[in-house]
DNA sequence: CTGAAAGCGCTAACAC
DNA sequence: GTGTTAGCGCTTTCAG
């Protein structure tokens, strides 16, 4: 990065004013310029070999033409088609991207809004939102646009992106109720997190409308969205006793934990018990027992969110939905089939 | 982003210049300064919030503190977990990384490495380079620290991290070998990608130290490393109408497409066919059958990446050695058998 | 239509 | 020890 050539190299070439060059180089610009000008500066300085130092007229305007993404974690497979996404109709528009991942760790998330902001980053989108972390808020509430994605944040201040946790659960549920299944345990997310929270509601919910008894539909509660967490769940629901010919997981992680659990001690998915997942994450159809599933939008997840932040971005008093909803389907694979007894 | 906290508002608040602020908070300071004043201004700085803008210390200073990561494409599972190694070492440093999806397409990598350099990345690593790209070798002539991983470019300038790819290739081919395969395919990968072009070359070199002949060992190149290529390899070798029981793949994404198809017109792994891959990406081990695979580092491989470049961005004439090679190990899992003809 | 000049926030000589 | 000054490369008034 040594001798970089700048507006002033080029200004002495073609012998006009390094203001000159700016407004030349600049494709809308405010002044109008001779046509000759124009184009004299413009050959100078593709013939230099000119870059832009974008520090520089970030420094003076305010905008660096680079965001944040915040996710928990980029080796989870769900993430790196939302990040695709998201690139996808930032970087026609110019933009960068500082990804980070926070392990769902406060702390870590805390910290890092500090790095994105430092950095000056026109605006984030944050997918792995804890449900109140008060840097964020802050930050948005300071006037960078934050857009939160796959979860909410309990601050209305901040536009969520998420999906129909509802009506997801809702398939997953029905589904295994066509198949005969009267007694469904449910391995929930975390419940600081606003996709373990509203899958677990939608769940009791569903269960009512259904007129099953909440015994018959037992509840443990998974510390984080993974296969360990899956197998942990699994093995308590099996030692407290529970009775249950089904279990409808909160994400595709935890099921395929419990599955490979429950299969250590003899309960084989689909024969002896049947599992749903939620998600659908990539490579999803590849492991055995296929398993049937909710399918999020994933990359065109980051695309509306990446619209919405560019919106925000553009003119930061566009009016953009608080919530927005994203449609989900169910994907019937081979987990799930009539319960054995 | 609005009112940021300045030095100067922290010098007006505690009575001394600017200057002495910007000392006062910079941990290593050239020049001592009384404890009182540092307390003092210490105290106010984070009373008030204060953020530093690395913008303008990085106009100043030539240094952003932030990096360029290329790679291929982040869906690929082999990536995320070199992306978390490099951020591993570099985000204790005070480094954010800037991520960029090459999807090996030339005129996207030439242009990402004007995203990066415009945006004053202090160094990049690069784990999608191509053979021969002018655009980073140049940003290297110019002083730029760069870091080739996984792949190396033609360019001598470029430090790289490469793996064992010769010792790997013998490893597999070899376990084939051992159990009694002599007609062994190998579906091999771009050969402007130095992976593709080294496993090979190093198929061949096995080939012969071990007395086969080059009719009983066809090679087909893919033209990308994903499962498209690998059954449309596949089965370009069935109607060229070679004989062979076991298919040496270049990679294991190759590898899966590749059994996939022979699959589907009967040849069973391992029972009719058996198949290695190259990598051991994530989640490999759940997808059947078990392929048996060459471990890369990947996690790790990150690390090295980032302390090589962390030097040179430290000391730009640090030696660091021009090639650096991974060690790689053979994962015997379930996809090789004896040959069944 | 183009030049001059100021200044974004910070650091680094150089004074005192 | 601390203040003064200049300037990184760019944009943006304001003149002319």
């Amino acid at each position: 990065m040594r001798n970089r050539i700048t507006l002033k190299d080029i200004a002495r070439e073609t012998g006009v004013h390094v203001s000159t060059v700016s407004r030349a180089l600049d494709p809308n610009a405010p002044t109008p310029l001779t046509k000759d000008v124009v184009a004299r500066v413009r050959a100078a300085a593709d013939a230099l070999g000119y870059q832009p130092n974008r520090l520089a007229s970030g420094l003076r305007t305010n905008r660096t033409m680079t965001v944040g993404v915040m996710i928990p974690d980029i080796t989870n497979t769900l993430f790196p088609p939302i990040v695709r996404g998201i690139e996808s109709v930032l970087e026609p528009l110019g933009y960068a991207s500082i990804i980070v991942n926070t392990d769902s760790v406060k702390e870590r998330e805390s910290r890092l809004v500090g790095v994105l902001r430092e950095r000056g980053v026109d605006g984030i989108i944050h997918t792995a939102a804890l449900r109140s972390d008060p840097k964020i808020s802050e930050a948005a509430a300071a006037g960078l646009p934050v857009i939160a994605l796959n979860r909410k944040t309990d601050s209305a201040a901040i536009p969520s992106i998420i999906n129909d946790e509802t009506v997801g659960i809702r398939h997953a549920f029905q589904h295994l109720f066509d198949h005969g299944h009267r007694r469904i345990a449910h391995i929930a997310g975390p419940q600081d997190l606003s996709t373990g929270q509203m899958r677990r509601e939608a769940f009791e919910r569903v269960r009512r409308e259904l007129g099953l008894p909440a015994s018959a539909c037992p509840i443990v509660e998974a510390k984080r969205f993974d296969e360990a967490e899956g197998r942990r769940c699994a093995s308590r629901l099996i030692t407290l006793g529970k009775d249950f010919t089904a279990v409808l997981c909160a994400n595709d992680r935890l099921a395929l934990g419990a599955i490979d659990q429950l299969k250590s001690i003899g309960l084989i998915c689909p024969v002896d018990i049947s599992v749903t997942g939620f998600n659908d994450m990539p490579m999803l159809d590849l492991i055995p027992p296929r398993l049937t599933t909710v399918r999020i939008q994933q990359f065109e997840a980051g695309q509306v969110a990446a619209n919405m932040l560019y919106a925000l971005m553009s003119d930061s008093d566009t009016d953009v939905p608080t919530q927005t909803i994203l449609p989900v389907e169910l994907v019937v694979r081979d987990s799930v089939a009539p319960p054995r007894r």
